[in-house]
DNA sequence: GTCAAACTAGACACCATTGTCTAAAACGTC
DNA sequence: GACGTTTTAGACAATGGTGTCTAGTTTGAC
C-alpha cells in the first residue's frame, strides 16, 4: 500500500497542473473537466476521486500554485547580495530574476488572472493570495529596501512604499506583453528591469552620494 | 417609425449597460443572457432581436466601453493647464482626474478585466484595445510629458517610458484596492496620486543621470 | 500468483444555457 | 380607432457540462 502513493502523487500532480493550465486559459466556469481529464492524461472519475466537485479541485489548485510561488518567491529574495558595491546593477539582475521566475512564469501568469477574474466571487482566495501568497511580496520588498536604507545606500521614507513603487516600476514596460498571455523574452525583462532600477534609484538614492548634505533638501522630496 | 428609434435606443443602452455589468462580474462564459435580460429589464428575445448571438452582443459591448472610455480619456487629457507654476499640485490633480474617470471607474474595471481574461481568446479584442482604446493611454501621456519636457519643467529622455512609469507609480497603491473589484475612495485616490507624483518628480526633474550638467530648475520644483 | 486498491471507459440522469419559435400584448404613428 | 413594429412571456429542441454509477482493467505489495 506504501508505495502507491507514489502513483497517486504523480497522478495528483498531473492532475492539478492540467487544471491550473486550463483554469487559467478559460477562467473557472470556462473551463470543463473533461478538457482537464484530457489534458492531465487521466480518466474523469480518477479527478472526482481525488477531488469531489469542480470547486474542490479549483481550491486546490490556487493553494498548489500559491505555495509553489510563495516558495520561489523566498528562494529569490534571498539572492539580493549582503553587501552590493554596485547598486544598480544588483537590483537590476534581481529585479530580472523576480520577473523571471516569480511574476512573469506560468504561476504569475495564474495568480494575476485568477484574482482578478475571480477574486470577487471567492474573496477568501483573494485574502489567501494577499496574506500567505505572492501578496506579501510587497512587505517581503519593503524589508529588503528597509535594510538597503539602514546602510545608507538608498535613503527611503516609506518602505512599503518603495517596495510597491519598486514593483510597479518593473512591470511598467511588461504590462502590454504579459496582459495578454505572452512571456517577455530574456531581453525584454532586462530592459525592463533596467529602466525600472535607474528611475527607481534616481528618485530614492537622491544626491546623498554626489551633492550636498540632505537635510535643505527635505523641501524637494516634499 | 422616427421616434421608435428613441425607445429602440434605450432599450439598446439598457442592453449594453446590464451586459457590461455581467460580462464584468461573471465573464464571457460565466454570463448568461438570462442574467443580462432581467438586469436590463427586458425579454430575452428582445437580446436576441438586437444582437443576433451572445458573442455579437460581446463585441458590441465591448466597443460600447471602449468608445466611452476613448473619449473620456481625451476628455481628461487635455484638462492639462498649458502652463502650471506648481508642477506637482498640478500632475496630482491631474493624476486624480485620470484614475478617478479613467482607470478605476466602472469602464476601467470593465478593460481590465475582460481584456486580461479574453484577450488571449480574442485577439482582435486586446488589439483594438492597444491601438484605439485605452492602450494609446501611455503614447497620448507620452505626447504631454515630452511637451514638459520640452519646456525644461522635467528632464526626461524616453518620454513615453516615463508615461509608462507615470501611469504604474499612480497604479502602485491603487492595485491592491482595485485588483478585487473595489473602487478607492477620494482619499484613496489622492494619495496614491500623490505618492506617484513625488517619486516621479524626484525622479525626472533632478539633473537627468550622474554626469549630467545641473540646473537651477530644480528649487523652481520643490 | 493473489489480492486490494486505484484507474479507465462509457453510460447515465440531471441541470443550465443557447438560440428559435409562436401567440399575445404594448407602443407609437397616422 | 386602425396598423405596423417592437416587445414580451413562455414553450421548445439541442447542446454541453456536472457528477454518479457500473463493469472491467491495470497496478503494485506481499
Amino acid at each position: 500500500m506504501g508505495h502507491t502513493q507514489r502513483g497517486q502523487c504523480a497522478k495528483r500532480i498531473s492532475i492539478l497542473d492540467a487544471a491550473a493550465e486550463v483554469f487559467c486559459r478559460e477562467g473557472f466556469s470556462g473551463a470543463s473537466i473533461d478538457e482537464i481529464a484530457v489534458e492531465a492524461c487521466v480518466s474523469r472519475q480518477t479527478i472526482y476521486n481525488h477531488y469531489r466537485e469542480k470547486e474542490t479541485l479549483f481550491t486546490a489548485v490556487v493553494e498548489d500554485v500559491m505555495d509553489r510561488a510563495n516558495a520561489m518567491l523566498f528562494s529569490i529574495l534571498s539572492t539580493f547580495p549582503d553587501k552590493s558595491d554596485h547598486l544598480e546593477d544588483d537590483l537590476t539582475a534581481f529585479a530580472v530574476r523576480l520577473t523571471k521566475n516569480c511574476l512573469c512564469n506560468q504561476d504569475g501568469k495564474f495568480l494575476r488572472k485568477l484574482v482578478q477574474s475571480e477574486g470577487e466571487r471567492y474573496p477568501h482566495l483573494f485574502e489567501t493570495w494577499r496574506q500567505h501568497g505572492p501578496g506579501k511580496i510587497g512587505t517581503a520588498l519593503g524589508a529588503l529596501f528597509a535594510r538597503l536604507s539602514h546602510k545608507g545606500v538608498l535613503r527611503i521614507d516609506d518602505f512599503d512604499l518603495a517596495a510597491r513603487q519598486f514593483l510597479a516600476l518593473v512591470n511598467a514596460d511588461l504590462q502590454m506583453i504579459t496582459l495578454f498571455g505572452g512571456t517577455p523574452t530574456d531581453e525584454e525583462l532586462e530592459s525592463a528591469a533596467r529602466n525600472a532600477v535607474q528611475t527607481f534609484i534616481r528618485a530614492y538614492a537622491g544626491p546623498a552620494s554626489e551633492t550636498a548634505p540632505r537635510t535643505p533638501a527635505l523641501a524637494v522630496v516634499g
